[in-house]
DNA sequence: GAGTTTCCTGAACGTGACCTGAGAGAGAAC
DNA sequence: GTTCTCTCTCAGGTCACGTTCAGGAAACTC
């Protein structure tokens, strides 16, 4: 998430939990959004009248009032401001279902934050009705369709694992860059993983395997002490 | 560094060695920032209400507090201090996740210089949105591009190692130069690398080979007795 | 030119980064 | 329950890189 797009959204997230709070709007700001916080039902609500955000990001746990009810609130008013949840994993039940209906949508904590932000583009493109926007990515005979999750190199359907395919969206978001393995692990990986960068090399080792097939220029490429860079081999 | 560059930035370096401190300082001041220093989060905090930096260079470990809580803290006040964390190598893998979202970066203990300033540069120009200046060098027909990790002569992809990236950056800030074995030696390689100065010699002939090849004029030049240049040859 | 110093570069070595196959464990699908 | 997929770890092997060293070339001094 390097690219700030142009005309971005103004999203409020609602997280108590200070370092999350901070860890969204961080990586969120970055991402070229107009950030606003806020830390309890009360002040997400205050805040949403001042500021008007686009989209919410919403912890359905709050301690003042839950999730529901800051939705509700929200939109007694009229406008009708989409919705991206968060939760616990094992929250995950009839509830958040409910009301993830039309064009909301929700993610589990702990999460990655390359997956947040492609759930509050996916929200925020639905939202819109933006037909022209489209959620696909590209690199020279390389896709990548967000909506269907589908991956294509040269034409041919390639089969991912959805941690195959988030790091192959994270590649694709930053072609022709270094990548260190913090960096990946940091924004393909869930935030609270503490496991060795050993498990980059792996999730390259796959990819490799399935994108840079015999007789295709390879893309993945390996800067030996510094990371990884999605780009077309140099000529010659 | 020697080319303080156009409209440099008010950095804030938090660090609780006093030797480390000091010498992040007087090397950044010299490449043209303006530099003030804090031992402990507290004292960084109160600094940066005072001199509002536009980085902050920040050591994970510190006697009061560790660097995420002054992070967090010197966000919530609502500026949006970018950061460069330093860290020891050794705690690389565990604490490391979450240093590298948004715009931040963050360097290891024991650093280069040329590293950290190069770091630095890179995060402001993220954070500034930059998209005019870009990352790449350029002297004659060498070019050196710091995301993709490219360099190219006369258009031609040159591979390099690690080493070799950062020795020729450094020529490559300092055109016409003379720079001597010793400046190398302290810019290029880690603080604390007590080898000799015939490493430099062989990096340079290292380079020599890659750079300067057989039909284009050599652009590294030994000055005996005083150190090497990179510049173009006279005429004739 | 002889002597001396500085520099160049090929060779060699040890270390560590990286790749990949194999397998354990968790969870979903059936 | 069984099977399957996926994630993650580990260990063995390979190779690039960093570093040192030494022989020889080049430059400077007298």
């Amino acid at each position: 998430m390097s690219t700030p797009t142009h005309p971005e959204a103004t999203l409020l997230v609602v997280e108590d939990e200070p370092n999350i709070r901070e860890l969204l709007a961080t990586s969120l700001r970055f991402a070229g959004f107009d950030v606003h916080t806020a830390g309890t039902g009360a002040d997400a609500l205050n805040t949403a009248t001042k500021v008007e955000p686009d989209l919410c990001v919403l912890d359905v746990m709050l301690p003042d009032m839950d999730g529901f009810t800051v939705t509700r609130k929200m939109r007694e008013s009229g406008r009708q401001v989409p919705i991206v949840f968060v939760t616990a994993r094992d929250s995950v039940d009839d509830k958040i279902k409910g009301l993830t209906v039309g064009g909301d949508d929700y993610v589990t904590k702990p999460f990655s934050l390359e997956e947040v932000v492609a759930r509050i583009r996916a929200v925020l493109r639905r939202s819109r009705g933006d037909a022209t926007s489209s959620a696909a990515l590209a690199f020279h005979d390389l896709e990548l369709d967000e909506d269907s999750h589908e991956v294509r190199r040269a034409g041919r359907v390639i089969e991912t694992s959805p941690t195959e395919f988030k790091l192959l969206r994270y590649l694709m978001l930053n072609p022709n860059r270094v990548l260190s393995k913090a960096q990946i692990l940091d924004h393909v990986w869930d935030y609270d993983f503490r496991g060795e960068s050993g498990i980059v090399e792996s999730y390259i080792s796959y990819l490799r395997r399935k994108v840079d097939v015999e007789g295709l220029p390879p893309l993945i490429h390996t800067k030996r002490g510094v990371g990884y860079v999605l780009r077309m081999p140099p000529e010659g």
